[in-house]
DNA sequence: CATTTTTTCAGCCTCTGGACTGAGGGTGAA
DNA sequence: TTCACCCTCAGTCCAGAGGCTGAAAAAATG
């Protein structure tokens, strides 16, 4: 049986040594060696061809989606685990959709990271269970919450709303009458179940409701 | 010269063992051993007494910052340097309040660890510098955030306008007269430099001006 | 093409919000 | 004590907010 070659993928050199030692210890892992940024990791993931490739998601140079999806393209039977510290939505399924097959936190301890490596030539999936309450989540009937049902004219004017805009500026904003404006208003407060603008508005700055959309923390 | 006592606390399996491996490779380095949470670290240090610790912050049994003091409490000659994946403001300072003395980045590469190692024991501090970046303007001239020189009633005024509530409301809320309210919300606004509530209620909620003080992300 | 939803706007009515002015009691510093 | 600030409350006044009803043009949908 031939050994798995694996390699790492992580801007942490250390990361990446603590990572090269669970694997060495491991004598049917052959380690290939590791690349600090996604761009990288696509280079030489052409060169080598591993089985498996351990890959962090945020990097400098081109950040582990893109690396996976690339990777993927010319190298469809390559298991990429995702090991990084990050287990929010906007992670999480961006890596699931471009093709991750395991997805790993870097709480995971060595029997933890050489399991799923075995378990990936298999082609088994491990999912942390932190990440996995999340899958399950986005699979359960979810109750969408109440700004899904505005429509688009409504959205424009809910976050001139987080804006704190009066009725006057939305109009002048968005070129449309007050009257309009006031018509808009009405039906985000009935549809968001909230009795005035200042919970509107505050309703969409704690939902993200922006119009720059800038989101960072 | 005597070797340089050196522990390590971070409750990733997978760092630990990387700076374990920058630590092991110098031979004027005495790695003494390693902690998995903040309470361990206390307890092994207490049993120790290292030179020099190298101090995660985010872990799940009493935090780096706890840590820290409670270390240098009782060995206060233990230099003891953050190293991390976090430089907001919530984390650098009150860790620099509780008396590390050198902050690095988990980015930081062996050769940046073991010479904050060298240099902590000489005394010399080291600041990875995206922290640098936040000390230096938290001592700039920085203006003060306009709501600073709120009263302590306008402020619980202005928390329940961040909260949405009515004059009504807040008269309840605080039992005081609907008359007494309006006079605290003027004042907010002017001071505020805003136009109406509902601008003042999206103030308090992007600058964290709540009630229970529920922070995380 | 017919139907529904969305977007636009109108008039009317009530009430809250906020500006402005004034003022009495409490506390603490000069 | 005087001065300053804070908290409390009152009266007046008006523009804006928001509910209700109705309705026509535009766009999406079947």
């Amino acid at each position: 049986m031939d050994k798995i070659k694996v390699m790492i993928v992580d801007d942490h050199e250390m990361v990446r040594l603590g990572m090269k030692t669970y694997l060495l210890t491991e004598d049917r892992i052959d380690f290939l060696g590791e690349a600090k940024s996604g761009n990288e990791a696509a280079r030489l993931a052409k060169l080598y061809m591993p089985d498996v490739i351990l890959m962090d998601l945020l990097m400098e140079n081109g950040n582990g989606i893109e690396a996976t999806r690339k990777i993927l393209s010319f190298h469809p039977h390559c298991k990429i685990i995702i090991l990084t510290s990050y287990y929010d939505d906007e992670k999480v399924f961006p890596a699931i959709e471009a093709g991750a097959h395991s997805y790993l936190l870097k709480t995971a301890s060595a029997e933890e990271v050489t399991g799923a490596v075995y378990k990936a030539v298999k082609g088994e999936s491990v999912i942390a269970s932190k990440v996995a309450d999340k899958m399950l989540n986005r699979f359960r009937p979810q109750e969408k919450k109440p700004h899904e049902e505005l429509t688009t004219r409504e959205m424009d004017v809910l976050k001139c709303l987080g804006d704190g805009l009066t009725n006057q500026e939305i109009s002048e904003e968005l070129f449309i009458g007050i009257k309009t404006v006031k018509t808009h208003v009405s039906n985000i407060l009935s549809k968001l179940g909230v009795a005035d603008r200042t919970q509107a508005a505050i309703y969409a700055n704690r939902n993200g409701i922006l119009h720059k959309a800038g989101r960072k923390e």
